[in-house]
RNA sequence: GGCCCUAUCGUCUAAUGGUUAGGACACGGCCUUCUCAAGGCUGUAAUCGGGGUUCGACUCCCCGUAGGGUCACCA
């Protein structure tokens, strides 16, 4: 068809390897294959790519699909949800990738290899020695021996149809190159009837209808044999995009696990809001072009622009994740947030989270995890237990530890609490009620009693905030009590 | 070693030939304040080096330097 017709739907596809936990590396490719088919209406698809079946680790399917599933990255077709192309776990296409093989094989374009590992070991150790890249192609068998049947006991390689220098585009990137030492005659059915990744992904690629191939800079220099590859099958190649590393503190190496890059879901136990992990691994190799930080999952699917992807390689930062969580908490209603909290809490500490302690818990936490402490030891809310313990001298301000006096401010405000009936004992009102005493007699000297005899601690919430948070009663019984302590 | 890629505040980044090099995190100060936070205002802080091209370079070119990737029957 000409330019004229309307573009090809974007396919995207996020393919990781079952070997072990998600970290961010991993989600962040996800998250920006996943925004790219988004924004264009497109599809996304989660492929597991379980062709080296020694280094599979069990759970990691269940795992990888947790991890998006939390991060709200959802997939068209996945493990539990083959497409029209069938499944989408590679251990269970071996059939295709042979039907190409035997594509490739018929067309002269691969052959078996006929080395034993020792030889090419020799081989490899010959290239080293002289200081040069290793090239199987160098060492070529006989036309004899590549047209020798293949039994599936020896590796199946490539026999790579051009040699030369490679051009190709990213969009990333921009035009990229390689010399042809890049190109060789790779595996791409291994002696144990898998396919490699390299030939497999291709395969599925095209078979799904991939458009855009999203991945790390280390397939940079790979580009070269999957080109030939695509040529070998007569394949349109995706469009490329390399996504830049994200590195660990000190930018000298992509971030790995030896680095501390922790399970994803590690995040989501700590109390991580998935709106917060989403929204700083966004702008990390990608910016909205406007100054706007706080991005929901939703903003993000209709913003990103794989235009505005940029090469070079950033720092995770948790401190900046801490203010991304904090500002994301501040943006859920009270409702979803208490729903957030559950999983935090012990049935006894849910109990204290009362629309009156809301405010405050969503003032004070950085994580939801953070919750539980508010209430136990020297928690900003830990007041709200018995507080029958605390010294008296700790109801004298520093700047007028006079008893009497203390005692005086404390009646006082004792008489006036009472005249506001239950119904409007609210934060507001007690101020107000008490506002012009607290002015006439100093505030330091009124307010440091009231609130250490309401709360019990140097710290806390304000006086009218905690008297509230306790209500009538409860406050009144506390003034009482530290009017004795004084005594 | 060959080939390839990258380079702006401590960190994430903006500025695709003309800005006092902007924003955010972190850090400091001030304000607010009975405490701790939060909040508001504000400050310190960057174009890796050297050559070009140009009236003018963070931006384009060259040479360095530094860092990274890759050269598997791993993905």
């Amino acid at each position: 068809m000409t330019s004229e017709s309307s573009p090809k739907p974007i396919v995207t596809r996020f393919a990781p390897s079952p070997t072990g936990m998600m970290h961010i590396g991993g989600v962040r490719t996800a998250l920006f294959a996943y925004l790219l088919a988004r924004k264009n209406k497109g599809t996304f698809i989660l492929r597991i790519e379980d062709t080296d079946k020694e280094r599979e680790v069990a759970g990691s399917i269940q795992h990888i699909q947790d991890s998006l599933s939390w991060l709200g990255i959802e997939w068209d077709f996945g493990p539990t949800k083959p497409g029209p192309f069938g499944s989408c776990i590679q251990s269970e296409r071996l059939d295709i990738y042979k039907k190409y093989a035997l594509e490739l094989i018929a067309k002269g374009l691969a052959y078996p290899d006929p080395y034993t590992a020792e030889e090419l070991a020799t081989f490899r150790a010959e290239a080293d020695m002289a200081k040069k890249p290793f090239l199987y192609r160098n060492h070529r068998p006989s036309e004899e021996l590549m047209k020798a049947p293949w039994d599936g006991t020896k590796p199946l390689r490539l026999k790579t149809p051009t040699i030369g220098r490679s051009h190709w585009h990213d969009a990333v990137r921009g035009d990229l190159q390689a010399g042809e030492e890049a190109q060789d005659d790779f595996i791409i059915i291994k002696s144990d009837g898998y396919p490699t990744y390299n030939f497999a992904h291709i395969i599925d690629d095209h078979e799904m209808g991939v458009t855009h191939i999203l991945r790390g800079e280390e397939f940079i220099s790979s580009t070269p044999k999957y080109i030939s590859l695509y040529e070998a099958l007569g394949f349109t190649p995706p469009i490329f995009a390399t996504l830049p590393p994200i590195l660990r503190d000190d930018k000298t190496k992509k971030l790995g696990k030896r680095d501390g890059a922790k399970d994803i879901l590690e995040y989501k136990k700590e109390g991580y809001l998935p709106e917060a992990m989403t929204n700083i691994l966004a702008l990390i190799g990608w910016n909205p072009g406007t100054e706007q930080e706080v991005f929901t999952m939703d903003d993000l699917k209709s913003v990103f622009d794989i235009s505005k992807v940029q090469k070079s390689g950033g720092v995770f930062n948790e401190d900046k994740l801490a203010w991304f969580n904090r500002e994301h908490i501040a943006r859920l209603s009270d409702d979803q947030l208490i729903d957030r909290l559950k999983t935090f809490l012990t049935p006894d500490q849910k109990k204290l989270i009362t629309h009156r302690t809301l405010p405050l818990v969503k003032e004070k936490i950085v994580t939801l995890g953070d919750a539980p402490k508010l209430f136990d030891g020297e928690g900003e809310l830990s007041f709200i237990h018995d507080i029958s313990d605390y010294p008296a001298d700790q109801l004298l301000w520093k700047k007028n530890p006079d008893k009497e006096i203390a005692k005086k401010h404390l009646r006082e405000i004792h008489v006036q609490l009472q005249t506001i009936s239950d119904d409007s004992f609210t934060p507001e009102n007690i101020k107000n009620t008490v506002w012009a005493y607290v002015e006439a007699h100093g505030k330091g000297d009124v307010l440091w009693p009231f609130r250490v005899a309401v709360t019990g601690k140097e710290k806390s919430p304000d006086p009218f905030m905690s008297s509230y948070i306790l209500g009538k009663t409860e406050a009144l019984k506390r003034i009482d009590m530290a009017v004795a302590k004084l005594a």
